[in-house]
DNA sequence: CGTTGACTTGAACGATATCAAACAGGGTGG
DNA sequence: CCACCCTGTTTGATATCGTTCAAGTCAACG
């Protein structure tokens, strides 16, 4: 699981992730303190309001971010995903649980000499403070939805998120149809919706009656229109 | 309403803000560049999706985040207090409307005069930065509240955020008995807690006839005991 | 006073949750 | 290879919470 150093040059990420804004010689830094580490799915990653020994980029996999209530109750607070950065800089405790979602393939390094190399580059400060925003961005376009959207349009939302970061499979050049794998388990979707599963089901098999999703075997989706998608999402019209 | 040019030294916020990472030298160069502005309620700061010219302190007032569907649902997507800075670094146009809820007293800078100095003094962008953790931090509590919480966990929850937030009027030394002024109204309460304004109404007085706040006025509330209402706000028992 | 706007209260409705059962696919042991 | 289970998903029936629609109250103000 606890894996070896990691070569920068090969990385998959290397010009997205949060390291595109260092330079050769600091990169090489970088590389002395990385490591890899796989994990499957479920594999906690952090626990809220617990202290992290190490910061990461996602090099693939998708990771969750959750908080609960007192009797289990359960929200998903972020989905983060190849290239993205995992943790708090600047904050002692965790303030949510960072679980696997599928395989994952992570590369960590020890909170406090990334802290420190944050310091003496600005420029990884910076990138991190970017990546802050895109985070409280996608955080607060949640919050419409969670507070304001309909099932359905819930539904659809996710749909045209999920659309958007996964790699599409299918044929992208000949039109609008895109086929892709969830990610994420029914129960996962309603936690992320705040929704319960069986509301989630009904809505994916509404969204396939009135033909706008193609469903097979309950993890592929086939969008036949990405526009018409969006509209419901947002309820440009009936 | 565009006002005189700031005394940072008198200034009421000036050890809670982003200025407080600044130096002598450095706070002079602020001084020159900042302008107070005074805004009546209702008053726009900033729009969705548009381009702002200035980013600002809050020196006194209350200021609330929005974004909306389409066809007029709205949801609040953060509330800025004095102190609390307005306006995204780095980010050509705002992601959501900005709106004086009461009067608000500002201090402004220009965009790209503010950009330069938090390039060139590092404190005061790891400052910046900070402040957009905290906001991270309120947006995914609140991402908690509004998939998951009932209608009377969302009002308290409310009610303890805002007693946190707002300068405590009542006796505090006295004991547990906290009175302060709503600055909000029900609609505004309705789009902060994805709820309508009669949800938010009944669950106000159920409170009350519960016995867990007093009301006076619509807008005065005195909370009887706050280890209680924060018990109901995370549903700690019945 | 009469009007206005913010808030509260009531009754009926509807969207989503809850409870319960059927279904489907994948893996295991016989 | 099949019967069986296990888990995730779908579907159905009913209940519930919050919305919607409609009055009604109250205080501020002209």
């Amino acid at each position: 699981m606890v894996g070896q150093i990691i070569r920068c040059d090969s990385c998959a990420v290397r010009h997205r992730s949060v390291c595109s804004a260092l330079t050769r010689p600091e990169i090489e830094r970088l590389n002395g303190m990385a490591h890899a580490k796989l994990l499957p799915p479920g594999a906690v990653i952090m626990r809220d309001n617990e202290k992290s020994s190490y910061f990461a980029n996602i090099i693939s996999g998708v990771v969750k971010l959750t908080k609960s209530l007192g009797d289990g109750r359960q929200q998903i607070v972020g989905l983060q995903f190849a290239s993205d950065f995992l943790g708090r800089p600047f904050r002692a405790n965790s303030p949510y649980n960072a679980e696997a979602v599928t395989d994952v393939h992570l590369c960590t390094f020890e909170t406090q000499q990334f802290e420190k190399l944050a310091k003496e580059f600005q420029d990884l400060e910076h990138r991190l403070f970017e990546h802050t925003l895109d985070e409280l961005d996608a955080a607060q376009e949640w919050m419409l939805l969670l507070g304001r959207k309909s099932a359905e349009e819930k539904v659809a939302s996710f749909l045209v998120m999920v659309a958007r970061r996964m790699q599409s499979v299918g044929c992208h050049a000949a039109g609008h149809v895109t086929r892709f794998e969830l990610p994420l388990s029914r129960a996962e979707i309603a936690d992320f919706l705040g929704l319960t599963i069986e509301t989630v089901s009904r809505q994916f098999t509404r969204l396939k009656n009135d033909g706008h999703i193609a469903i097979e075997g309950a993890r592929t989706v086939v969008v036949q229109d990405m526009d018409r998608l969006r509209n419901i999402s947002e309820s440009v019209d009936g």
